[in-house]
DNA sequence: CGTAGGGATGGAAACGTTTACCACCCCTGC
DNA sequence: GCAGGGGTGGTAAACGTTTCCATCCCTACG
């Protein structure tokens, strides 16, 4: 119960404190009798470090801060995990924060985690171009690393190329003869790359003389949408695909889709993005950008533990890390339907 | 960069730091005049108070431990989700581990998260009645309420009643013409609830004079289990529904089932557990106990904290803390089939 | 044989904070 | 006018650790 502090591995093998904290640490010099007797001691006392102390005197904490919008979608579950894997193994902690897509509580939780003295960050923010968050981990001094964002000035991040990706998508949808799409998105003000997919699509159609894509917005917490699909069906009946900003959110509209009667990819197809485990479960499977949060952890995560290693030498490059991405074919996505065979005339 | 300290505002304030802990704690006694001047000089120099110093020196730190198998499924997400919610709004921060199912390395993050001197934990275990986490916590006299575990000896925990939920699930089935069931885990020797499940779905079957559910373990690393899907239609043709320890193996069945080209719920039934909220959005919609991880991360939390701000008077009490759950009927789960409709026999 | 150099070791300061203790001031009431 | 007391606020120790520096002793070289 009482802690056993380096005072009592001293006491216990007759050595300064000094010794002790050196051979435990593995630096400075020690004798190998020193050594041995200090290791005894120790282990026989059951000491541990208390990382507070560390932290407090050395100034360099084990620990790193991970802000994440949530943990519902399971693509943000991924990348924590990834983090929390690569950091195990190089000695961190995890200190998390999930912020709910709210920029405000984004700058609360960079406080929070500064005050208890995280050595860098780990986070995916609302805006990455214009945040409150980046300017605050700049302020303080705090070596960060975005993902999932994409900025477009150059700061530290790993990502994929969501533009491109969302590019993608629109070739595969004109492959597959839809010439009239919606982008549904669930947070398209609070996330930057939500407009870049857009973007990526809208280019890509308009660059083939196809009318820009319907930019529809939904509440994302909001568990179903049934109104707004309606409403889109009712507005733009030549609307012939869907893609959803994340599979999460495609997801639902495929649910949302067959309870209003109608069938994916019959009278509708949907695409979805990030490549979520679920989404190759489903019937019909879901058509989506594989561009997993698991990889982009992990290289964060990898890289901050660099940077927080050589704490002097080199810091965080201000350079994008662009992980490839790949476009996952399911049955969500099929060849548009003959105008006749489509069941969407009849949305009051 | 330079961080503000206590002494700093001290010297702006011109006076102690004595007075400015005071003051900015709000306890003590301060005139008006001092209580001003100080939190006049801590604004202006943004000062933060260092929560490392803090917890060194009064042994107090405002972070809980939370170890959970993994943030891939979910249903974890959603706990780990709650948790950080109410942590928030106690003024608390969440310290992560992942353990994925291995009780080593359970034992391995406690210590982690002890040494940094973390206030209490709320944890996931393997076998909560024979955790050497459990007993890990308990030597370092570490605050601790487990989740979705649910004990047979008294220790803080919060949870669905297994059992009865298995029962429930053994009610159902039967309800709907199912004799011969099998029982699908992924962590079975590394998971009590899993097998508190399956115990209730035993008992509720063998009451009734119906043969004991089948037990079948499948490698939850995988990602398809088709072989030991296929497996047991060889072996026991007579199954005609099975009960996946959670909801995530629950999808991954009914796809494996399709990929056989086997249909749910013609040709078999399949029912999950948790009740993430991906399993209703599906097609055929998951019939599963709802028995979500939010409100038990919320619990747990709230609970855990309030020890927290107690130190001395009440400490965790040793109960169960019993979550309602419910069964949620999806299309998953069907009255079983005139055997001539089936197609299970031809697999070899 | 003397001395420079270097390895081993301990003393003590410092990191930022809380808090026990005490000194002081001023006011009240006799 | 003075004792007593309550309210203020400062001094300093302590939390557990790292690390600078001084010291000591031994070796190897000139």
């Amino acid at each position: 119960m009482a802690r056993v502090t380096i005072r009592d591995v001293a006491r216990a093998s007759g050595r300064s404190i000094a010794t002790v904290s050196r051979v435990l640490n593995g630096q400075g010099s020690a004798s190998a009798q020193a050594r041995a007797e200090v290791e005894a001691a120790a282990k026989s006392l059951g000491f541990r470090f208390n990382e507070v102390g560390r932290t407090l005197r050395s100034n360099r904490s084990r620990t790193i801060g991970v802000i994440v919008p949530t943990l519902t979608n399971p693509v943000f579950g991924e990348a924590v995990d990834g983090i929390e894997e690569v950091a195990r193994t190089r000695n961190l902690q995890v200190l998390l924060s999930c912020v709910n897509y709210d920029p405000l509580r984004e700058a609360e939780a960079i406080a929070m985690l500064a005050s208890k003295q995280v050595g860098g960050l780990i986070m995916t923010v609302s805006d990455a171009d214009n945040s409150t968050a980046v300017a605050e981990a700049r302020a303080l001094g705090l070596p960060f690393i975005l993902i999932f964002n994409q900025p477009s000035v150059p700061m530290p991040a790993v990502g994929v190329d969501n533009k491109a990706a969302g590019a993608l998508v629109g070739e595969e949808l004109i492959a597959h003869g839809h010439t009239h799409v919606a982008f549904i998105a669930g947070h398209f003000a609070a996330s930057d790359r939500s407009r870049q997919r857009f973007e990526g699509l809208t280019d890509t159609f308009v660059a083939r003389g196809l009318p820009a894509p319907t930019l529809v917005e939904v509440d994302y917490r909001a568990p179903r949408h049934g109104g707004a699909v309606a409403k889109l069906l009712r507005q733009a009946p030549e609307v012939t695909a869907l893609f959803a900003s994340n599979d999460m959110l495609a997801l639902s509209m495929v649910a949302d889709l067959r309870a209003l009667g109608l069938s994916v990819p019959a009278d509708m197809s949907v695409v979805g993005f990030d490549g979520i485990s679920i989404g190759a479960m489903t019937d019909p499977a879901l058509s989506t950008v594989v561009a997993s949060g698991g990889p982009m952890g992990r290289t964060a995560a990898a890289r901050l533990a660099d940077a927080l290693e050589h704490p002097h030498a080199k810091a965080l490059k201000d350079d994008f890390i662009r992980l490839p991405f790949q476009f996952r074919p399911g049955g969500s996505l099929a060849a548009r339907a003959a105008d006749k065979n489509r069941n969407v005339r009849s949305y009051p």
